[in-house]
DNA sequence: ACAACATTTAGAAAGAATTCTAAATGTTCG
DNA sequence: CGAACATTTAGAATTCTTTCTAAATGTTGT
C-alpha cells in the first residue's frame, strides 16, 4: 500500500471506469438503484439472462471498484450501492472539462 | 440507422464508457483540455511513450465516441474536445444516482 | 448431523481490446 | 514533378475480459 495521493486517484479512476465499461455492470447498478439502493444477489441475478456466477463476478468487480458495499445477512448477501463514490470519482473527473454553457465567448 | 431513442442512448453510453475505460484515452483528453481544447495529433502523440499509430487509433476511438471532433488544416489534423458530449452522456448517467448529500433521512 | 438453500470461487474457452511494425495517404515547397 | 513531412490505415501478436460449467462454502431448519 505505498501510493501517493495522485497515483491513488489515478488508480481509482482506472478501476471505476473499467468497472463501468461493461453494460452488464452498469445494468446491475441501475437495478440496484431501482430497488432503493440495496438488495440481495439473488434478486439481481434473477433479472439477468446470464448465469448466477457471472452476475456474482460482476458484483465483485463493482465491489472492488468501491461502487457497491456488501454484507452477509443470514444466508443471503445484501448489496448496497455506494453512489457517492460514483459521483466523486466520475463526477470529479468530468468536472475538469468545462461545460459549453460555462464558456465565455473568448477569442474572436 | 434504425434505432429507437432508448436504444440509441444505450449505445451512446456503451461507446462513451468504453472509450473512457482506457487510461491512454483519458490522458489524451486531459492533454487536449490542457491545450485549451484543441491541438494537432503530433502535439498529442509527442507527449506519450507509445507510438504515433497507437495514439492515432486512440484518437479515432474518441472520435467515434463523439468525444473529440477532428478537421484537417493543411497537412495537420486538428483535434478538438467535445466536452458537452462528455457531460451529457456520462454526467447524465450518473445523475440517475442520488447523491448522499441529497438523501433525506428516510426510514428509521 | 443432514438435506436444502443462497451464493461464491476456480478453471477453462471464446471473444475483444491494446499495441506494435510496416506501408499508404494526402500536403507543402523548391 | 519529386522529396520531405504529418499522420493514418492495415495486419498481426499479445494480453485482458467475459462468460460458462463444475465444485466449494457457509446457513438454516428438522
Amino acid at each position: 500500500m505505498n501510493m501517493s495521493k495522485g497515483a491513488q486517484d489515478l488508480q481509482d479512476l482506472e478501476i471505476v471506469f473499467k468497472a463501468l465499461a461493461s453494460e452488464s455492470r452498469r445494468h446491475i447498478l441501475i437495478v440496484l438503484n431501482a430497488r432503493g439502493g440495496a438488495t440481495t444477489a439473488g434478486e439481481i441475478a434473477g433479472r439477468f439472462y446470464c448465469t448466477w456466477p457471472t452476475t456474482s463476478r460482476n458484483l465483485r468487480v463493482l465491489q472492488d471498484a468501491g461502487l457497491v458495499d456488501v454484507h452477509k445477512q443470514g444466508r443471503e448477501w445484501i448489496y448496497r450501492q455506494n453512489s457517492s463514490r460514483l459521483h466523486q470519482v466520475i463526477g470529479g473527473w468530468i468536472d475538469r472539462f468545462e461545460k459549453e454553457s460555462e464558456k465565455d465567448g473568448k477569442g474572436t
